[in-house]
DNA sequence: TCACGAGATTGGTCCGACCAATATATCCCA
DNA sequence: TGGGATATATTGGTCGGACCAATCTCGTGA
């Protein structure tokens, strides 16, 4: 009896799939300079043969850096990888709101922790370009009072403005995806109150960071969270699982079929 | 001249691939109940023919799933819906310090705008529970002053239990990957102070959120931090790009070839 | 000089095959 | 009869090849 033809050597990372192997070498790849961003990757058959493993395999792991947002792929062109990566945490914190059942409650209660802080921190570093962009929002905001779709954008615009003028990457690219989560129920609310009842708020918070002032910056965000988060409550109120149902964006192509295991 | 063979509906999703549109209807399935977290998945062979697609273009989808955290699979076995998904920010925000460049001083910079403010808030809504789960990270701290991984584990818990304290799980969940990037960092610095200098600090947490003072708990965490991010400033400084490097796992197994354009 | 077109390149999809790990059913013996 | 060893089926993991369509490249000809 020859036993197990090998038992397996548990050199710790022996038992990862080769698409996880992949997945860290392209880590390596990019953290040690080989690939750089912007750069253009070989074939996928060249890859493929270079480490030795077959196209699906390697189509795996190119995969879900594509979905993740690391690199681009266009047939017929190549694969690029991509400089920065803003949707980046995109897709994984669509599926965590679902998995965790995180509700917009909770989403506002985590803007509530951060973007007043943010705000106060604008005051401080905001350089005048900063604040001209800030504004812009805001005047952005002023002449699309009737397009509600514009003025929903500029709304997160605003906020995402007023993340970069706090020169904080990590929030701002953390609470990118969350504003993107509550688009949704924005919209809804900015159905019940008047552009200008926004307006208003947005227009003390700007004025705060116009004049270096961290703390009533941050009062003002906070206020203008606060309102928000009332607003939701109340139209949630009336929503209830709607809400959830209407964040997924409809699949068109595939037929769902039975899943359920019978 | 018969221009393009189609001028490409515009039919919004028509243009993405099957592995982007399989992840949709998985979306859409998990959100609709149909698929429940903890619950089993037909296989792959079965999903295949129930969505008319290919194992290939299938395997890519669930790939993609079960890097991000979604899904688990054995072989053997079967898929599995995971009930939740803490893991599901690791992989993508470790691209996004690698492609963006995000230092570690960044990083202490989100910590600092986020962790004083949710100490303040586990004040004020700890329940008793919480506050033996916080004690007894710095219990275990206390006892493990020899054993630095041990040690430097229950540093991170201390502060993954205050945002559990606070009641706030989007923070709780984004932050869990920032203090993991953050992790061969502290063992750096965790080197050059003793422990009881680091216990000190989180002592005056835990007291503060026991008095139920979230002035105090706030301040106290500012303090902590601030202190971190000095310490952190002296090691880098010595480290500089080196510590980039050390956080990328070593990678076995494959070799890396020539990946550039030649 | 520029527009057109044939060919090469590249990613997208599918199929079929085989392997190894695991689970399940089966059988045999104590 | 009970329990452990064994055979079988199921399942994910990997591979190779094939074809398609989009795109790029480059040479040809007006």
């Amino acid at each position: 009896m020859p036993g197990k033809p090998l038992p397996r050597k548990a050199t710790a990372a022996s038992k990862d799939d080769v698409t996880v192997k992949l997945i860290a070498v392209f880590k390596q790849l990019i953290s040690e300079g080989t690939m750089t961003p912007g750069g253009r990757l070989p074939s996928e058959r060249e890859l493929a043969a270079s480490f030795g493993v077959s196209r699906s395999s390697l189509r795996q792991a190119l995969k879900v850096l594509e979905i993740m947002g690391v690199i681009s792929q266009r047939v017929g062109d190549g694969t690029y990888l991509n400089s920065s990566a803003k949707a980046i945490l995109s897709e994984p914190m669509q599926f965590l709101i679902l998995l965790d059942g995180i509700s917009e409650h909770e989403l506002m209660e985590a803007r509530l922790i951060v973007e007043p802080e943010l705000a106060a921190q604008a005051a401080e570093r905001a350089t005048d370009e900063d604040i001209a962009v800030i504004r812009r929002e805001v005047e952005a905001m002023e002449q699309a009072t009737l397009d509600q779709r514009q003025f929903i954008e500029h709304d997160l615009l605003f906020h995402q403005s007023i993340f970069a003028a706090a020169k904080n990457r990590v929030c701002g690219l953390m609470f990118a995806v969350v504003h993107q989560s509550l688009k949704n129920l924005i919209t809804l609310t900015s159905q019940v109150v008047d552009a200008e009842h926004t307006l208003v708020l947005h227009r003390r918070i700007l004025n705060a960071i116009r004049k270096r002032d961290p703390d009533e910056a941050r009062r003002r965000m906070r206020e203008h969270l606060l309102d928000a988060r009332e607003l939701i409550a109340k139209v949630t109120g009336r929503m209830d699982q709607v809400s959830i149902q209407s964040r997924i964006s409809k699949v068109s192509g595939l037929r769902a079929g039975k899943v359920v295991r019978e």
